[in-house]
DNA sequence: TGCCAGGTAAACA
DNA sequence: TGTTTACATGGC
């Protein structure tokens, strides 16, 4: 059964020389393994990857702050504060910051059960050896995690990252570093206050319109937060939650419930990207069916989500 | 060029 | 309740 840790401030090391915090890693974890999956589009416009270092503008509050983070041994992650918008970076935005990139890369989750399952499973065997020590990176922000499934249905990857491009750089937030522009996805009050041509103009179809603008007001109006379906506590009702909400189908629910709500139980079944990769890796004429899917799956019972971003580093 | 793409809502039986 | 179809557009 999947342990999950809470972020606990007290295990940040604070380092006022180099503006640096560290985090212990869980292990098993390999720094390189979880930038290969980061640096898999190169049409990415929410993170830099510069050598082994991950440079990404994040909103705390109303403050935005550029860090960098990278690894060298293993064994803790640095995250380095490069730049605040605001001057005073206050111990909360520290503690904030250190809870976004703990949820980011995962770190609550304790990976040991996971590989001591894929040890007798077939298909995990292989891809729990070939990228070991990832970890399921995620999309802390409910807002984020829920337009980039909307915009990921039915359209190819290489086109949903052209579209989330189009989508940051018209909505989102800037900040100017040492000649290079970093950016921090819209918030939900500026895409709620948007008509849908505004998106249609940025060739999302007009439905995705819709529904991204219809999730930006629920979560502007208070009516949608992370927190709120967090505290549920019961991952079958955050789901139910979530499927309520015209444009979100069993896909995107489970998405998110995968990315953003850290339920390692999440499975999106229908996902087009697990099909081709239990095609390929099990060498099939065509796509599996659903019931197929269901029993190879049999075995994952509480690590769904693991092993489907697992099969996904196959292909992508 | 035609099929496919990290699906969903709405219509229909 | 379960199945079919329209949506819409780019990638390859």
């Amino acid at each position: 059964m999947k342990q999950y840790q809470s972020f606990d401030p007290s295990i940040l090391k604070w380092c006022e020389q180099t503006s640096s915090l560290t985090l212990p890693l869980p292990q098993p974890f390999r720094y390189e393994q979880n930038l290969g999956y980061l640096t898999r589009s190169t049409n990415e416009c929410l993170f830099h990857v510069d050598n082994f270092d991950i440079y990404k503008l994040i909103q705390v509050g109303d403050n935005h702050v550029l860090i960098a983070v990278n690894s060298e041994y293993n064994t803790e992650l640095r995250i380095q504060i490069v730049h605040s918008m605001n001057a005073a970076l206050p111990i909360s935005v520290r503690e904030d910051v250190a809870r976004y990139v703990w949820e980011w890369f995962d770190l609550g989750t304790d990976l040991t059960p996971f590989y001591e399952l894929a040890k007798g499973d077939l298909l995990l065997n292989q891809v729990t050896q070939d990228f070991y020590g990832l970890r399921l990176m995620g999309i802390p922000d409910l807002f984020e995690a829920m337009s980039w499934g909307i915009i990921g249905q039915q359209i190819n990857l290489t086109f949903a990252y052209t579209l989330k491009r189009r989508l940051v750089e018209t909505f989102g937030t800037q900040l100017e570093w040492k000649g290079q522009t970093f950016w921090a996805f819209p918030t939900a009050e500026r895409i709620a206050e948007l008509n849908p041509e505004a998106l249609t103009a940025l060739q999302f179809t007009g439905k995705k319109a819709e529904y991204l603008i219809g999730v930006a007001k629920l979560m502007a109006e208070g009516q949608l937060a992370k927190e709120e379906l967090l505290r549920r506590n019961d991952f079958a009702e955050m789901e139910k939650e979530l499927l309520r909400i015209r444009g979100i189908g069993p896909w995107t629910a489970n998405y998110v419930l995968m990315r953003c709500l850290r339920n390692a139980a999440a499975f999106p079944l229908a996902d087009v990207g697990l099909h081709n990769a239990l095609k390929h890796v099990l060498s099939l004429e065509q796509k599996p069916t659903l019931p197929h899917i269901r029993q190879l799956a049999e075995g994952w019972k509480g690590w769904e989500a693991y092993a489907t971003f697992y099969l996904w580093r196959v292909l992508y």
